[in-house]
DNA sequence: AAGAGAAATTCAAACGTTTCAATTTCGAAA
DNA sequence: TTTCGAAATTGAAACGTTTGAATTTCTCTT
């Protein structure tokens, strides 16, 4: 491998030199600066940012952890954070936990030691000390699209509370009164959100949510078309289907269908997320819509401003993302038989 | 931030000593070794990787460079590897090309400046002197899902030519003859190796494929949306669409429904790969599928086995993994006017 | 021709590890 | 007690950079 020390062996500098030249530092005379640049050119140089990061003290790399990466949702999170973190000479390490808090801790330590300058996290806000340890460590961290339950941290993301609102509000102004919620896992701090702003709603027309209406599972079409065949089984009385994601209402839409129902005609379903495919024709889903690109990228902006105010005290900041309801073909008025 | 260095203070010790005992060591004595560990926990200490990487010359993460973060083929590619690579102590760093060659080339250079041990890459085939240059480099490389064209190099994928084939024949068994192609850069390796397995099948039943039945646009589904809606207003004559990946298919399918026609009655329309959404309800893609989180497990098996067996002369490996047809809803027999 | 001042370059330490040869310590045999 | 070998520990260099202080080399002035 071609080090400084070589250009400079080759050039007959020292190799401060070189590398003052290098990274353009006018101390050097303008015309050794670009003799050794075309030098480096010519032998192939490539600097070792690693000897770079361990001197300097950052390495230009952020982690990103998140639950699970084949998840549209989250998909775009990081094709939105990467573009920032590129533009801007950051790389991203990406972290898949799958919604295992263990998995995040053993994610957390990883990128630690690997010197990473800071970390995006959508966690599954499971109790996990090993955050809190982090928390507590100088570097900084931002928490995208579902909050830190307690402590003041960095956050980008939307009121998953109003969300969940609008969503329910929807299918009682359609007059529904009965319904069922399906899917994910109460832990993320996004979904608890969602769900009393679903409680909220039907609050207000003195409609109670009670446990036996409610089936967790994962956030996937497979996991949400084997609860609403569940639910539909059990000949539980209900007109619409709150779903936590988009994947989930997909998978009940699918599961209903099969069950011989139409949707919106027997039963409605409303989503969460606005995923490209429940736009597709075909799927035509009511959901709860926010710009996932522009999340991905401002947490990454935030996460990057905060890597350049050095030492200063940082202070904590908050971003909420607009989110509106997207009424498509999969909500419609409900049947009085 | 504590160091080997504190931790050798602490306990009136050589650091030389605490890094073995750190490391297990067993020249050091078991006592010992003990101390020091519970002493480095306590302390909250944290080894500093990039030191570590740069005396032993390997950094234990991994590149992976690609079109398109968001697109769910290329996600599910990610998810494997990412499994793998974890498992075995390395870190993924993500990098999107968005089909751009110059984006690739900057990404392969950064990668390299971070001393990544390997790099997984879909490239998007345009022609790349970087690229050129990273093969010609000691460090390992695996081509994903598109095959580098002329050298021999690692590759996991599927027989492109061959899904192409089996694509097109299965819209020649139901009797369509008159065919549109949408999609797609044909710079890719692996798009035109789907073409060319068209080719050969219509080739079989003497049927040419202009070049004006072929409209080239992006993976994406507003991309096939807008493409077929150009083809219906061409009134071009045809009953089936080869489309170059779902994405594609899903939007043609959406225009050919806007335009007020039907899928399969008037219109058949195929696509590739076999995502999730080709499965949902409502979409039913007729389609060709291949097992993606197994592709990006075993590129990242193959990448990683070549990083144990150091400085062996490195024999070229390839993959190649199993494609089927799966039949929905989207292909039917051709209508005789 | 000397000296001042600026410009250009170099020195040397530092970053936090690993590693292997060298040294010290220990316990037991002679 | 001495000696020997094994066990345990240490020293020192190396990895490839950056950086501020120190030094050298110029270029003018006078």
């Amino acid at each position: 491998m071609v080090t400084i020390k070589d250009i400079a062996r080759e050039l007959d500098l020292s190799y401060s030199s070189v590398s003052l030249a290098l990274n353009g530092d006018t101390r050097i005379k303008e015309q050794t600066r670009e003799r050794v640049k075309s030098k480096a050119e010519e032998m192939g140089y490539r600097r070792n940012a690693q000897a770079r990061a361990l001197v300097m003290n950052k390495s230009e790399m952020v982690g990103f952890i998140l639950p699970d990466i084949a998840n549209p949702f989250f998909a775009s999170l990081i094709l939105g954070a990467e573009e920032i973190a590129f533009r801007r000479g950051y790389s991203l390490v990406i972290c898949n936990t799958n919604w295992s808090s263990k998995l995040e801790a053993m994610h957390l330590n990883l990128v630690i030691e690997r010197k990473i300058d800071g970390i995006l996290l959508v966690s599954c806000n499971e109790p996990n000390p090993t955050l809190e340890k982090v928390l507590s460590l100088e570097l900084p961290v931002v928490f995208v699209s579902s909050p830190y339950p307690d402590a003041e941290a960095n956050f980008v993301g939307t009121d998953s509370e109003h969300g969940g609102y609008l969503a329910a509000k929807h299918l009682l102004d359609l007059g529904h009164r009965k319904f069922v919620v399906v899917g994910g896992r109460f832990n993320s701090e996004a979904i608890s959100q969602r769900f009393k702003g679903y409680e909220r709603a039907l609050g207000e027309y003195g409609i109670p949510l009670e446990e036996s209406d409610v089936y967790p599972g994962d956030f996937s079409v497979e996991s949400g078309c084997n609860s609403i065949k569940r639910i539909l089984s059990e000949q539980h009385a209900f007109s619409a289907v709150l779903a936590f994601d988009d994947l989930i209402a997909i998978g009940v839409m699918n599961g209903i269908r099969e069950s011989g129902l139409r949707v919106p005609d027997d039963i409605s379903v409303i989503g969460f997320d606005n995923i490209e495919a429940a736009s597709f024709s075909g799927i035509d889903l009511t959901t709860i819509s926010m710009d996932k690109i522009s999340m991905g990228r401002l947490a990454a902006e935030m996460l990057l401003d905060d890597l350049y105010c050095t030492d200063k005290p940082r202070d904590r900041k908050r971003t909420v993302l607009d989110q509106e309801l997207v009424v498509r073909k999969s909500t419609g008025p409900v049947k009085r038989p």
